[in-house]
DNA sequence: GATTTTCCTGCAAGTTTTTGCGGTATTCTA
DNA sequence: TAGAATACCGCAAAAACTTGCAGGAAAATC
């Protein structure tokens, strides 16, 4: 990996985090912590951003890095990302979602890891297209909203014709005895067909969604391969998951 | 292989992967990594490229994160971009490639105007989302290189179900006699299913395109209902064109 | 058509950059 | 304040770069 192109990552990582540090980068990126050092030092020679004991920090002065997304638990997200990210093999077929906790996936993953990738989101497509190893498929259909994934019948179309061993995907609301529920139709059709085209899932779920239920039916708990959220298993409503057979990551 | 070929070659890899090494150039096209190494000197001295240790990157300079070849042509095309906006109508349904002259042609479009997109391009998709009234489709499969846009089969069989107005794609290289033609033949193959799906299609070409032959033809030019282009018709070569029936904007 | 001139390319020698490592200093944390 | 983590420094090897040069191709000139 050229230099300036490994010191893009690091600046590309702290905009999307505010802080980072060298030793994550140093394993992430497969340099020698020194490197990162030099890397960190030149990027704050250059004002891009500010360097501590420790790693570095997104610059102060641009405004950039305000315009955060929502107000949404963001370190919950970090945690389940960093939580699913070991279930990302080499040469895999993954479908992926959209959402924010799949955005920071993305951001975790070795940039030399080799995958085949079908996502419904135009956000994940734009960041892999980056990765050198990574072929990316956009799944056509119709873009809703600010979230910017296609949804409906050209998205389950396409995916008909697909065999992917592996499904990460958002889970906006689940309950144990009624299953994994959403609260637009397409949408919710969408993501059964994206779980029915892998042979595994996993869904991404921040635990305040836990036992919540929402008008459209996605599919029973039984169809989901792995939970992963960011609380310890005690967590009392878990059980009946559990029981009804949801493994936890 | 003469020396201004070999940096284009060079110059379409970088547009394309934003990146490259040294060695892999020299593997690539056959000559010494002393030559390539010269290349991007010349290259970057003339501000097509950012020279690295180790390669080369593509050029930050432009404001959009396509890099096409240097700052130059962004005059022209801005010129081109305006004199196709008078040709989208309120409540059209259009298809559109991606590009940086789309892209500006899109940055000019009235917020409130309300239409249908079908597009194989992210960025374009990414931006029409924002406005309220256009429907926005992408056109899913496999996404090539630093472009971003969708190509090949998958983007072919949406298109086979689409009846549009227009079709509003960039032109590679136009040649009266010959058509148009890529250098790219799932490109040429997209853009050609593009341009059958509309009823009219504009094709947005730099002056500098015209007359030029790439290896993969992709219909003749009375295919084609308007052409844009930014210089005054009295230029010499277009005169072929206009007797094969070409209407310019 | 022959000759001159210019340009292009690859090679070799020497220089610079990049990187990881060991050793030591500094900073943080309990 | 001790122990651990982090930072810095200098060094050495590998990779990449620069430069000058020579053979050969292309272009210009006569």
């Amino acid at each position: 990996m050229l230099k300036e192109e490994r010191q893009n990552m690091i600046l590309e990582i702290i905009a999307d985090r505010n802080k980072i540090r060298s030793a994550e980068l140093s394993a992430h990126l497969k340099v020698s912590e020194d490197t990162i050092r030099r890397d960190l030092r030149e990027l704050a020679e250059g004002g891009f951003i500010k360097k501590v004991h420790g790693g570095a920090l997104a610059n102060p002065k641009t405004p950039e890095s305000i315009h955060r997304r929502g107000s949404a638990p963001l370190a919950e997200m970090q945690v389940i990302a960093e939580k699913v990210l070991p279930s990302i093999k080499e040469n895999q077929v993954i479908i992926m979602d959209g959402g924010v906790i799949i955005e920071h996936l993305v951001s975790l993953l070795n940039p030399d890891i080799s995958l085949t990738v079908f996502t419904n989101s135009i956000l994940v497509a734009d960041r892999l297209v980056d990765f050198s190893s990574v072929e990316v498929y956009i799944l056509g259909g119709k873009i809703a909203g600010r979230r910017r994934v296609s949804n409906g019948i050209d998205v389950i179309n396409m995916l008909q014709e697909v065999n992917a061993d592996l499904c990460i995907f958002e889970i906006s609301s689940i309950h144990a005895d009624i299953g994994l529920t959403g609260n637009n139709r397409d949408i919710a059709l969408t993501q059964k067909a994206m779980i029915t085209a892998a042979n595994h899932s996993i869904g991404l779920c921040l635990s305040e969604r836990i036992g919540r239920i929402q008008p459209f039916r996605i599919t029973t708990v039984n169809y989901l391969s792995y939970l992963a959220t960011e609380v310890p298993k005690e967590s009392g409503m878990l059980h009946s998951l559990i029981q009804k057979g949801v493994h936890f990551i």
